[in-house]
DNA sequence: TATGCACCTTGTAGCAACTACAAGGTCAAG
DNA sequence: CTTGACCTTGTAGTTGCTACAAGGTGCATA
């Protein structure tokens, strides 16, 4: 399989999927005679991972640990454990301050009932002093 | 006031002051005799509110506007209204989308009883072709 | 006066994780 | 045999800073 046919698999561009390689992320994939990359079921499988990895916010430096555990099958699944742990926290603490972001947000828009900058609230409420 | 005690004023390292400045988000300071960046409190102000539009998760582009439509008075309301309108929903859509990932990550923690990755579901769910 | 130290200057390069080109090679269809 | 879609490499751009390096300045202290 070539790269586009694995990028729309995969909903990867083909670039990212070059720069995946180049970073040492992905397997260097075999190369057909005129020297195109030619890939198998098992980068398919790799990039999935790599992927979904990605979309769960994983980092690419926590990629690559996944990535270095899950080929030890021997391995105590609790560093795998402990990784998502960590990402759950970091997840959870995001959705805590945007969660307060958008209060702020939302006491912005309700105090704007002046229609002219000059008595804008909300230009007002960013001019405050910071916290 | 110079550079440095306008950073702890502001909680801004210096470096980003200054790269603000290149920017053309922050007007230039004034010069001492000794080529001193120096700064009046139009200048506290002035990066006060970047700041704080900073924190809010403003980008630099939507700063650059807010601060075009603060400095005329005279325009409605309405414009920078719009604009924390639009801060507001990337923000709740950006909670959605963290939650749903904290649900799976849940997921897969709750799903791990094995103790070897061989048998790791989580492992296994991070290879599942992506949705 | 000398010296040490914190502060300032400019310029450049690095970070994450891609993304966008440019200039050219390959291949199948019409 | 040409068109057009695909592929190759390499380089530079994105966002919002941050981190140097190499040198100048200002002020307190010995």
């Amino acid at each position: 399989m070539r790269i586009g046919e694995l990028a729309i698999a995969t909903g990867t561009k083909a670039e990212t999927i070059r720069y995946y390689e180049r970073e040492g992320i992905l397997p260097a994939a075999d190369r057909t005679d005129s020297n195109y990359r030619d890939y198998s079921d098992n980068h398919l499988a790799a990039l999935t991972f790599v992927r979904r990895a990605r979309q769960l916010g994983f980092s690419m430096a926590q990629v690559r640990e996944l990535l270095a555990l899950s080929d030890r099958v021997d391995n105590p699944c609790q560093v795998v454990d402990e990784l998502v742990r960590e990402q759950l926290e970091e997840v959870e603490q995001k959705i805590l301050d945007l969660s307060s972001l958008r209060d702020e947000l939302r006491l912005m828009l309700r105090s704007c009932e002046a229609n002219r900058i000059g008595e804008c609230r909300i230009v007002e409420s960013l001019a405050r002093p910071l916290r």
